[in-house]
DNA sequence: CTGAAAGCGCTTACAG
DNA sequence: CTGAAAGCGCTTACAG
């Protein structure tokens, strides 16, 4: 292969000159710098990338950490992964992407060998058992998802509690009385995924202030068992006239129920969906939903990590906890209930 | 960081039998092993990645380029995706992944500054404009799809023609007489989707040969588009009993195309489509269908450039093109028409 | 403005 | 069975 040892010698210098003229770390001589660039156009030069983390101890490299867990929904996971990797891209690291289920494992190879300058964690848990070893981890790390504790890490996610007030609220303005909740499966909960509880806490709350009835559910997150499962809902609460969706794989279930059940939104009944727009146009939905802003939480979570990779944060500088405030996206899904 | 040289202190022994003792390529004696075992977990040791890759000029780790196109359904690609992860991780090497537009630059960037020790394209056009700087890259490289030269590189991928005459065939045996085949957006075809055409003539062949006619059309791979156009084709079309479907967003949209013209299938028309098992579970597809097999093309193709990487197949051993044959997964979607 | 040298943390011939 | 040393390809103080 072409080394810099290559480079110096077409261009008659020595390798630190070589260097410095590429990394621009120190002043070099016109003359010199065009010597060295036509030397590694010449070779076509590209610095060993292994090299070059052993002398800096950075690597350019995020690590990135997804699982994909037999009750979720794969494709919404997708679009966390695209966001944080093209961001990544944009500010010129690469990914280094592990989607085993033992993310400990994964994420202790990771720091440990110091293939990574820091880590981006998806889909975290209550009590995640990848953050203590990320917490003693010498690169920092930055998560999607909410866990208990904090402490050591910068934290983005949607603020799943307005998300519940707001998709209430706005039904509870048009008249609506009587809503179902449908949320994820109850594994998803069993596991630590807060977002689930956090966002039907604040629902529940929301409702029983202003006096609606919500009926909170977990339903299944696979086919066809969550289209049965809505069929079983509509049917055993006839006065229902709102359905608000916090499942991916109900939300995508669901035109295929009400077309089955002869059902028309918002005629008949109001749906709030809380999934992204990206998501929306793949499955058609055509609810109005709260956006999950997948692609911008990715990005956030890696602009914050390469700030403190790169130290435009300082060590002891504290760390961030930031949500994203749902938005309503109004695809005409919602209406004043029948019977009023 | 912790190094070997610190191992070796702890286990009073040269730094060179802490490496070999650990690795295993040299005899080390009894009571030397166990000291540096010891040392090991004492002080939690992991080689440095980097410094090994510089000695030994192997990163075990594996690019996966991906580009995820706006015409492309993007659920589809993560199958792949996971096969390539899932089974390098089986067999010990981390994956790089690039999802950026611009995989040339990826791919230059990954092999020049000897990051990964092979790479695996995924996606591969007809005239794949990443193909010429693999074959001069000095790693070995995997693709999951055809293109028109297989010269340096291992292929694999569904075998499409047959695919696309076993669609054809079997609806002929059951009676029809009139199919449309539904294939991707045309652009697929203009950017070099060989697949695309490579099902789509076979099927028009078989049926010619059998005197069937065959209706050959491009459908929009985005929704609502895709929906209109499928109930477009069926207006236009009323004596078509049968649809085959070689377009993941088309079956994605079929389902609630159908219920609202009130057909039935199969008693009022026959559907295969072409996709995978999974997605038809996460869509809820109730179509028999050829099965596209990505986790089994991810898993070979990252099987054969381990033993390329790994010198179990030598440097001038041929290279493989494989094509794994279609298999029709039974859902019941296809019956006699009704005709008949 | 430039060069010679040390050092990053490994592995692996070479020597005994 | 073990150790001292060279070398992988970079970067960066140190010296001039």
């Amino acid at each position: 292969m072409v080394t810099i040892g290559d480079v110096a010698s077409i261009a008659k210098v020595s390798r630190s000159t070589a260097s410095y003229a590429l990394s621009g770390k120190r002043t070099v001589s016109d003359e010199v710098r065009r010597r060295v660039e036509a030397a590694v156009r010449e070779l076509g030069y590209t610095p060993n990338a292994g090299a070059r983390a052993l002398a800096t101890a950075q690597t350019r490299v995020i690590g990135l950490l997804a699982q994909f867990l037999e009750d979720e929904f794969a494709p919404a996971m997708l679009q966390y992964m695209l966001g944080v990797s093209n961001t990544a891209c944009e500010l010129g690291y690469d990914i280094l992407l592990a989607t085993e289920e033992d993310g400990r494992s994964a994420l202790r190879r990771m720091t440990d060998s110091r293939m990574v300058d820091g880590i981006v964690l998806l889909n975290v848990a209550e009590h995640d058992d990848r953050l203590p070893i990320l917490r003693d981890a010498p690169q920092p790390g930055a998560l999607v998802g909410l866990p208990a504790n904090c402490a050591g890490v910068d934290v983005f996610d949607l603020d799943f509690e307005e998300a519940g007030r707001l998709m209430v609220d706005h039904l509870r303005r048009l008249g609506h009385r009587e809503l179902i909740l449908v949320s994820q499966p109850e594994h998803v909960v069993e596991r630590g995924g807060a977002y689930v509880w956090r966002l039907q806490n604040a629902a529940v709350d929301a409702a029983r202030r202003s006096g609606v009835v919500l009926r909170p559910v977990f339903a299944p997150s696979r086919q066809p068992e969550v289209g049965r499962e809505l069929n079983a809902l509509l049917d055993a609460h006839p006065s229902v006239t709102g359905l608000l969706i916090n499942n991916e794989a109900a939300a995508a279930a669901l035109p295929t129920v009400l077309h089955e059940r002869g059902v028309t939104a918002p005629t008949d009944l109001s749906v709030i969906g809380r999934y992204s727009d990206e998501f929306a146009r793949t499955f058609s939905l055509p609810y109005s939903s709260i956006e999950s802003a997948p692609d911008r939480l990715g990005r956030m979570a890696v602009r914050e990590l390469v700030r403190r990779i790169e130290g435009q944060v300082g060590p002891d500088e504290p760390h961030v906890v930031r949500f994203v405030s749902p938005e309503l996206v109004d695809r005409g899904s919602t209406a004043t209930p029948p019977e009023v």
